[in-house]
DNA sequence: ATAGGCTGTCGAAGCGCTTCGATTCCCATT
DNA sequence: AATGGGAATCGAAGCGCTTCGACAGCCTAT
């Protein structure tokens, strides 16, 4: 393994020229510069991390904090595992992947051992056990999601509430007035994670506004929950004439039963999906939805990181703009009967 | 932050005498260990990670390279990721993730800076340009996916070639002699991932063994693209009565055309799916179909991985044997017209 | 001509840990 | 009583890098 002690050497420099050619810390002549890339490359000389890590107490890795259970919205956190890894080599960090498993342990560890400089928490829960641990170790660190409380935190998320109120909008602007909500499973609902219950919140009182009928029924993936969902939807509102799902394991077998039961979307039902593009465009029927900014979540989250860790810019809850894509899924409502 | 040295004036012994309570690499009174577990408990003491690197030159790090596409198998490659972090941890290690974008370059720097103690590769492909990289660099490491050729390297994948045969056999063994297999995305198949070409492989050669004729065409994913193959197939050999899906985001597709054309599954058509469990029992008709071991693959990979690191065990490729789920569809043959 | 200020480079002091002798102490052998 | 050998502990030397202060050389302003 080639060291900085070597490539000086072979330059004919000091180490801590080298270092300096390396960091640009100090100004160097273009010569000496010169010199010494050519001997980093001739070598092929590689800075060692840990060696850097212990000296400048900065290990240029970013910890992401990714939930263990893999019952929903997979494609969504990969996609922003990616983009934060990428997003994040392009700053000069690596990207250190914890699961939730460790829960707040990783925390600790992570913060104690200086192991990563900074954190990236996705998932996080309305009233997350991490927050307490994360607000006492000054550890730099932005969430993907809101918690309740966002008292100095830096985060990142979709505005599910403007993204409920959309979804309601576009229906009652086509003349639906009996809406019904398919959401997540009901354990999402229980362990209080945000964005179910923001969206729920943004739909509700948008409708209230409206004057629009609301019935939310939590669903399981798959297609016999969905049955048993829908039947029950159907009964209990039998005008129900839009529907919004916001469930990506919903939205086929949604399709397949209401295709199935001779209704057909969008003439007798409108279904507008709270989903990644791609579900939206790969479904049985080219949905109208509001997309899932996976992407741009994780960009986001790194740069208010990345920041913070420059020292630049502080707190800041950052809620993108929700779009709704029209498709083929949604049209007016049937005149009533 | 808390140092070695201050545990070490906390409980008043020595530096080195707390360093080998934590690695228990020589014998210590257990009346010391115990006062000094106390002070490191009290102080809250965490190892700084890149002291450590330095001293010992261990990172206690396993990168994980993932592909930055994620046009396939999304799930199945989180899957693996959550089982590659979670089992690494089990062993004292962290997980690095690494996107495909830099390339060969990524290993380069990696093995070069003393980063990671070891990596392993998802989604090799058959002639893998990190390959020559990985054998010249003498950097541990675990493949996940089958190259080409595999001398002086560890492999861990699904026997695909198995797989393939397996579902020929199934559906042969159930008087089908016409079969279909939609494959993945043509793409998929230039790019020559060895996965894909070993399936088809199994398939055929067993496809020829038995006496039954099949027929090969890859398919995007969506609606759109499987209604084209799926007409495309029943034009050119209407007698087919089976079909092996290779292709997550082909199955519901498939599924929802075949109802609305009439064609009864399993009376009518056999449908056998290589997929992750959760696809195949989540789909509108619960799918007989061959389990990707995402979870057993990732735990494997880690486990060959830290032997390697330890000195234990060598090069070795490791195929899992592939497991058929009878589910509701696939059936006997429907009688020849 | 001289003081002052840049620029470019070097040497040395750590960063917090591991690890290798060296040392002490105690007990079992001779 | 002398010897040998373990067990338990310590001190010191790095691991490869960053960074600070020092300094030599040169240019500009007086």
């Amino acid at each position: 393994m080639v060291t900085l002690a070597e490539v000086a050497q072979h330059a004919g420099v000091s180490a801590s020229t080298v270092s300096y050619v390396l960091s640009g810390k100090r100004s160097i002549s273009s010569t000496t510069r010169q010199r010494v890339e050519r001997s980093i490359r001739e070598l092929g000389y590689h800075p060692n991390a840990g060696a850097r890590a212990l000296a400048s107490s900065k290990s240029n890795i970013i910890a992401l904090m990714i939930p263990l259970r893999t019952d929903m919205y997979v494609p969504v956190m990969m996609e922003i595992a990616i983009a934060v890894a990428t997003t994040a080599r392009t700053h000069g960090y690596d990207v250190l992947l914890l699961t939730g498993e460790e829960g707040p342990d990783a925390v600790r560890r992570v913060a104690g051992s200086g192991l990563a400089d900074g954190m990236i928490l996705m998932d996080v829960e309305l009233d997350d056990e991490r927050l307490p641990l994360l607000r006492a170790t000054d550890q730099p660190s932005v969430l993907i999601g809101l918690p309740a409380d966002t008292a100095g935190l830096t985060c990142v998320d979709l505005d599910f509430r403007a993204t409920g109120a959309l979804c309601v909008e576009h229906l009652a602007k086509q003349g639906h007035h009996d809406i019904a909500v398919i959401g997540e499973a009901p354990a999402v609902y229980e362990r209080h994670t945000g964005f179910a219950e923001r969206t729920l919140d943004g739909l509700r009182s948008r409708a209230r506004e409206l004057g629009v009928r609301l019935l939310h029924r939590p669903c399981e993936g798959g297609y016999d929950a969905m049955a048993v969902t829908l039947a029950r939807i159907l009964d209990e509102r039998p005008d129900t004439s839009g529907l919004v799902v916001q469930n990506e394991s919903a939205v086929e077998p949604l399709l397949a039963l209401l295709r199935q039961q001779g209704r057909a979307v969008p003439e007798d039902m409108s279904v507008v999906a709270i989903c990644p593009d791609q579900v939206a465009t790969q479904a049985s029927v080219r949905l109208t939805s509001v997309a899932i900014p996976a992407q741009e979540m994780g960009r986001r989250a790194v740069e208010h990181l990345v920041a913070k860790l420059e020292g630049r810019g502080g707190d800041e809850v950052v809620l993108l703009a929700p779009e709704l894509t029209v498709r083929a899924s949604s049209g007016p409502a049937p005149s009533r009967s």
